[in-house]
DNA sequence: GCCAACGTTGGC
DNA sequence: GCCAACGTTGGC
């Protein structure tokens, strides 16, 4: 079983609209390093944390679980989509996305500052300078503490 | 809105 | 294959 952690910029979509939706497909991820956790390592049962970016404040709002492996993006065969790609075909699709279920929203979000604030998290890969990806891998040392925090009232 | 960091593109 | 130019991300 392996962990994640999922940016969203919550105007775009965020935690509630999950909570909504129930579950969701992850489209518009258009990062090469991005897309290959989502097709090569990503497995169904999987954990992810629900991130907000562009946020205020940013940080950890929830949990989602990956409830279908990754399958085509077929917005970025839409000129009319946001991402679209010129370069995708339904031949090749080139951008996958997976499907995510809503698990649970945290108490408080756990901002980035605080994030910065746990010795146990400096090598958590969305800490790091000039980190960008959209999706990433968290470790289970790191999920269970963050956990913990979003769960404390 | 600014801007640093980073990824991608394309000319050569 | 190099690298400058450009576009995007995302914290602040």
């Amino acid at each position: 079983m392996n962990y994640w952690l999922l940016k969203s910029e919550p105007e775009c979509y965020s935690i509630d609209d999950l909570k909504r939706d129930k579950t969701t497909f992850w489209d518009g991820v258009r990062n090469y390093q991005a897309r290959n956790f989502m097709t090569q390592e990503m497995k169904v049962g999987d954990l992810a944390f629900f991130y907000h970016s562009n946020a205020d404040p940013s940080g950890i709002a929830g949990i989602a679980k990956i409830v279908k492996p990754a399958t085509p993006d077929l917005t970025a065969l839409d000129p009319n989509e946001d991402h679209y790609d010129p370069k995708a075909t339904v031949q090749k699709p080139i951008w996958y996305g997976v499907t995510l279920e809503y698990v649970n929203s945290f108490n408080k979000i756990v901002t980035l500052k605080s994030l910065h604030s746990y010795p146990e998290l400096k090598n958590m890969i969305v800490l790091q300078k000039g980190s960008r990806l959209s999706v990433m891998p968290v470790t289970k040392d790191e999920f269970e503490f963050v956990k913990k925090l979003g769960q404390q009232r």
